[in-house]
DNA sequence: ACCGGTTTCGTACGCCGTACGAACGAGCGA
DNA sequence: TCGCTCGTTCGTACGGCGTACGAAACCGGT
């Protein structure tokens, strides 16, 4: 019962390495065409052999997500903790517009990895050496965490990335299922967005100031 | 091609019948455990007998997560737009947290369904009489939502439902597996959890209304 | 040359979604 | 009453899934 060597050579499997092109076959199929069977063909292998490194689906799934983590970046030290959690924040969103299966795995798999554990706590770290009083920096953690994920969850659910395909869309496909007279906020709020040209990075940093202005305004002392 | 019946009786399938059942199974079993064979066992069927009601699993599984947010109220009409507000996002989060698996299945399937515009439509109505420009009231709409959908994705994957749960877990699992010297702000964290109570509900409403107070802020004229 | 452990994987079982087409049954014109 | 039509039910079968089981191949140490 030795662990796994660490590194991952071209040839030879390891843990990281099928994790790695799991990551990676989700990323181009969608978590619906990663099978392990498939999985195995992607890596030169039989399918059983990936079970020497995983002990199921499951685990390969639970790994997978905790690798997605662990490309997020922690929270710097070196700033005021707004810019901080900003930045953090700004690395979620993206890491997980482009692992968008992570989102929906979360749901189901409750036991959190070590990567999601150390981030929690860095995040954490950096809200109560701003001045956050304990139960104040757990608030505020929920709601950024909430906020984050909420938007990249909608944000997965979108059928365009940008500002200029949501104007090509929604030319073609919006206004024409959505009468004006049936739906009229919605068809007006979707030709606000538009002519400002907002797409999903935009929205999102609005949001974020929003929270991230209201939790400074509970901070104490200032 | 007639219409298929609108009411479901007590024998006889519909679609109706056909997709609520699959949301008990789903709610009972999780997601994983809901399949045709099963589904139509559950409803007294052969398995393809189901196929005369949805075209295939997807389409069950798209209008499944439209009875879900038909579950969702509305906002009401007659009060101020953030007690509005506040009434639809805490329906919003007992209906998601009923049904976790809906969560899970946003990701994925883009193409809204009618309920799923139908509330769109009332909320931005709700924001726009309240006085909210055009584009003020697409970011709100933006910020509640993936607040709430963020909120209910984290709380589906707690392992425990209330704040006496909670207190029993950290004792049993959490502390013993986060080693305070590693981990000191996430022990400080789950210990001032238990001491205040707090519950999921509770965090949510802290939230919420942090959100709702920041959008009131903007809103032109007060 | 042999051995014990590590790593690979061929085969098989019981699930899954669903294509195909046959069987069934109620309503209806003759 | 017969036979026809057409909406509905479902038996069978196919390819793919996760994975239990055990055999084979490989490898460092003697």
């Amino acid at each position: 019962m030795r662990n796994q060597p660490q590194v991952a050579s071209d040839a030879g499997l390891s843990k990281q390495r099928v994790v790695a092109e799991a990551i990676r076959l989700a990323d181009r199929e969608g978590v619906d065409g990663l099978s392990m069977r498939r999985l195995a063909g992607e890596l030169g292998a039989g399918a059983m052999s990936l079970y020497h490194y995983v002990a199921n689906k499951d685990e390969l799934l639970d790994a997978m997500i905790d690798v997605v983590f662990e490309e997020i970046e922690l929270p710097p030290e070196d700033t005021d903790w707004q810019s901080a959690m900003r930045q953090r924040a700004v690395s979620a969103r993206q890491v997980l517009a482009r692992h968008p299966w992570a989102l929906g795995l979360m749901e189901s798999r409750t036991s959190p990895g070590p990567a999601n554990i150390r981030h929690h706590e860095a995040v954490l770290a950096c809200l109560r050496r701003a001045g956050f009083p304990i139960l104040m920096a757990t608030h505020a953690y929920w709601v950024l965490d909430s906020y984050v994920y909420g938007f990249a969850l909608q944000e997965a659910g979108l059928p365009f990335d940008t500002a200029e395909e949501l104007a090509a869309m929604a030319e073609d496909v919006f206004l024409p299922q959505l009468p004006p007279e049936e739906f009229p906020y919605l068809n007006e709020s979707a030709g606000a967005l538009v002519a400002a040209g907002q797409g999903p990075p935009e929205e999102f940093i609005f949001g974020l100031d929003l929270v991230l202005d209201a939790l400074g305004r509970l901070r104490p002392s200032a």
